[in-house]
DNA sequence: GAGTGGTCTAGACCACTCG
DNA sequence: GAGTGGTCTAGACCACTCG
């Protein structure tokens, strides 16, 4: 077991729990290392780690500083599909919906090996005649052997994964990009080639296992996320 | 100069320029040291970086590989804009700095008067010769007078309205839309007409007024938004 | 079994901050 | 000048892949 991650999730807890104080910093890394009893080297990976996860920030010659609240977490939640799925006017299409073998690149995403059996789906969601977002889901199949065999036009993988299937869904990881759509998403979308989209990539853990990995494209010119908070 | 930057850009032109195949690994970590005469670990570095921001995978055992261009993604964090100027390279230019008329539009957001006086803000942030991000700011000037007295090259509006202003704010609105540039803004980032982008609009309150109202048009191509949640 | 990436050590020198 | 983070070295052992 490395020893990294535990001196992350050590700093973690004593961040959220207001263990060290805004605008002063962190125990330095030589501190840090003797008192988890590593090298430098190993404190530094765990803080690197937080200072890309957002947790903190360094300064050279000054010390290592914990990020203020408002910027630590997400800043966009993402409405769930669910309520989607339920609105009268909104429709899923399922253009595909296979066992296919890993590539790659899906393989390492998903932590399985190359080849080994992946649940594809490929949906398209409307609002009336509108098209909005394209859907592009592998599944891990082993995990979820049976998913394909229910309606996905009308259930959602989440409900099927939790409440078919039994599985736990820990953590959600994901990033927003804004891309230009290409001619198979434009023509899906019914929207100019190059028209600017939100890419939605979202990866679902189960414990250390994972579960599925989703992008979404979202036409820009019909979506925008919408947030507020005190500062 | 440190040597890792230089080991990630020659790997990433030879990614970009087709050298590697897709499928077949990279030379090995060892190799890639002897290559460019550094440690295994500094060429890790290198590669660490180039996995983060989506052009290679590595496998365990395997080796390390290019990535699909479906996958590949500019992963730069968002931060705190007082973060950002602190980074050496970091900078940013004020392109323009002037108490204006309040525009219909702008009055609206605000909620002044049209006509009243508003401090405009244009500037570009930039990362090392890379420009980033645009922003146009309006501030309501009855409520920060002196803003324009401070070198906003330097000081972040949000640090001079709270830490010399003393104005209290109390609630943030915001809302994230895909975009493609227009001509004015895909000049000043330098990327084609009609690239994507994130437009970031943001509205920060005192209580009951409003104080400042901001866009931020961010490339598309280098930033992403990061997130993860339990469910 | 040879080779790969994952982790870790115990040093070293540097640029930078801060009182 | 003392302390900080940034970078780098030359090793080491491990889990894993693959032919």
């Amino acid at each position: 077991m490395a020893k990294y991650p535990l001196i992350k999730t050590t700093l973690k807890e004593r961040l959220l729990g207001g263990h060290y104080v805004e605008g002063l910093p962190l125990p330095s890394e030589p501190q840090l290392a003797r008192e988890f009893e590593v090298s430098r080297m190993t404190a530094r990976r765990a803080i690197d780690e937080l200072e890309r996860e957002g947790y903190v920030y360094r300064v050279q010659g000054a010390g290592t500083f914990p990020t203020g609240k408002r910027f630590r977490q997400g800043m966009f939640r993402v409405r769930p599909f669910k309520e989607w799925a339920r609105h009268p006017e909104h429709r899923t299409v399922v253009l595909r919906a296979v066992e296919v073998a890993a590539s790659p690149e899906i393989a390492a995403v998903l932590q399985v090996q190359s080849g080994d059996k992946v649940a594809f789906v490929h949906r398209l969601r409307s609002a009336g005649d509108e098209p909005l977002v394209i859907e592009k889901r592998y599944i891990n199949a082993q995990l979820a052997p049976t998913l394909l065999d229910h309606n996905l036009a009308v259930e959602s993988v989440h409900e099927v994964l939790v409440g078919r299937l039994g599985l736990a869904l820990t953590r959600v990881e994901q990033t927003l990009e804004a891309v230009n759509l290409r001619q198979e998403e434009a023509d899906l979308l019914r929207v100019p080639l190059g028209t600017a989209a939100f890419l939605l990539r979202r990866t679902t853990f189960g414990g250390m296992q994972r579960i599925s990995y989703v992008n979404y494209w979202v036409r820009g010119d019909r979506y925008a996320f919408q947030d507020s908070f005190e500062p």
